[in-house]
RNA sequence: CGGGGCGUGGCGCAGUCUGGUAGCGCGCCAGUUUUGGGUACUGGAGGCCCCCGGUUCGAAUCCGGGCGCCCCGACCA
């Protein structure tokens, strides 16, 4: 992509609506444009970004063994009077009344949709475990959105839901879960840390969030300090092993959030490290709790009904754009993790219009896109300042300056933006680096 | 929802107390200049001053009523 012609509307100044720095640095990176309290338009760098995010969590998701569907978000009111929740559920619910005056509502989630589905069509123990999730855009009428994408009314969120037999089933599926989760995050460059969670009614300890260590969290946590140099990656299991031992090892590493926390407690740590941390995921086994109400059950193996055991699974997938450049920035702007930046390579011409620095740039735009680079070619006629200092807010991993002085000694210059560290390169070895 | 604050060109703000033809910086357009970290100069475009009503010869400014947005607290991916 060319940025003289790319929609990106940087910002020199911030906003003074925000308030923290992913919400600053995403309107400034022209990544995002509020339209109302919570509710946002994903502008094409902003919205690379989230597909990024989206597909990472799709490909994870499926390696665990969902599968994937879409559900709308509308839904009629009478499925959640069947579960109950239509009047529990309160003013966080966004209800809507249509031209024939039925009673309908922007979903704030999919249980009682994809129960629904369940049970029109599974009727026998021989088709489970299932899991299916979708991807699409939530609306919850929080009292009060706040910092960006991060607490929006409108939000992109994953959830998948599981449907065992039994509760050993829904105990596998949920492990699954949580190991697909650990790689999920892991994959986006982030250390997420799963934390004992409320569980509700159900009790046990099949409930964790999954929370990123930042300043600006919204909620207190405190974690082992061996969590901070764990490589979940490294010892993360193949889907299809028995995840037991994982499962048990990376739950017993204490981490807690303030609400859960007990210092007390004499299995309390002493080495606690004290954080705040920002929500990215949930996980949670609720049994019976739908499928009892809304009668899904299949057949069992001696033919009489049983009710399937249910877990749901939620990743917000636009507040991760937030969270991410919460974990991730300096003063000058975003450091894009690789898996999920936007475009791999800056290229900068520092001197458009002179025949050799256009030259090179052309071969190297060329050459990267060739080879399936993701390449934004900053050509436009203006000041080398400029260009660095938008190359630096937009935080793509690497920058390729190229200008006449460095040519005339045949260099172009890479610029690793995380670390800021910069090599002098022939040409072709810049090219075969970011190639490679 | 309780408490606080703010709505003035795209962005950041001044002007409001004390009514009198709407201003600054950035950005944008044109030109000159400059050319390796937001250059300088000149000229220009762009505003129902959130909305409705009232007071007044005259309202961004005063009065009444709405709406929107932000911040602090209780809830959530």
């Amino acid at each position: 992509m060319r940025m003289s012609a790319f929609f990106l509307p940087t910002l020199k100044e911030t906003p003074t609506e925000a308030q923290i720095v992913s919400h600053r640095l995403m309107l400034r990176a022209g990544m995002i444009r509020q339209t109302s309290a919570g509710i946002y338009s994903w502008l094409p760098l902003g919205w690379r970004v989230l597909r990024r995010i989206e597909q990472i969590v799709r490909e994870e998701q499926d390696a665990a063994g969902a599968q994937e569907v879409l559900m709308p978000t509308i839904q009629s009111a009478d499925l959640w009077r069947e579960s109950g929740r239509y009047d529990d559920y309160g003013k966080e619910m966004l209800r809507i009344t249509d031209r024939h005056e039925r009673e309908m509502l922007y979903g704030p989630t999919n249980e009682e949709m994809i129960t629904d589905i369940f049970r029109t069509f599974v009727k026998s123990y021989r088709q489970l475990p299932l899991n299916l999730y979708h991807i699409q855009w939530k609306f919850r009428d929080e009292i009060r959105p706040r910092f960006g994408v991060m607490r929006g009314r409108e939000f992109l969120m994953k959830d998948a839901y599981s449907f065992d037999i039994d509760a050993a089933g829904a105990k596998r599926s949920y492990q699954a879960m949580f190991l697909a989760y650990l790689r999920t995050f892991a994959r986006m460059g982030l250390k997420a840390i799963p934390m004992r969670a409320d569980t509700g009614p159900i009790g046990g300890d099949l409930s964790h969030e999954f929370i990123i260590l930042a300043e600006t969290g919204e909620s207190g946590v405190f974690c082992d300090k061996q969590w901070l140099d764990l490589d979940v990656l490294a010892e993360a299991p193949n889907h299809g092993d028995d995840l037991q031992a994982f499962f048990d090892r990376f739950t017993s590493i204490y981490a807690a959030t303030d609400e859960k926390h007990d210092a007390d407690d004499p299995s309390t740590p002493k080495d606690l490290v004290s954080a705040r941390g920002i929500e990215v995921g949930h996980i949670f086994y609720f049994g019976t709790k739908y499928s009892k109400p809304m009668n899904a059950a299949v057949a069992g193996p001696d033919g009489e009904p049983v009710l399937v055991e249910m877990g749901s699974y939620g990743i917000g997938v636009s507040r991760l754009v937030a969270a991410i450049i919460e974990a991730s920035h300096d003063e000058n702007g975003i450091i894009w993790p690789d898996a999920v930046a936007p475009f791999k390579v800056g290229l900068i011409n520092l001197k458009p219009g002179d025949a050799e620095t256009d030259r090179v740039c052309g071969d190297l735009y060329a050459g990267l896109g060739a080879s399936g680079v993701d390449v934004l070619y900053d050509d436009r006629d203006e000041r080398p300042g400029v260009k660095f200092a938008d190359m630096d807010l937009i935080g793509l991993p690497w920058h390729l300056v190229v200008g006449p002085r460095g040519l005339k000694n045949g260099t172009v210059e890479l610029k690793r933006r995380a670390t800021g560290a910069r090599e002098e390169l022939s040409v072709e070895a810049a090219l075969a680096k970011l190639i490679a």
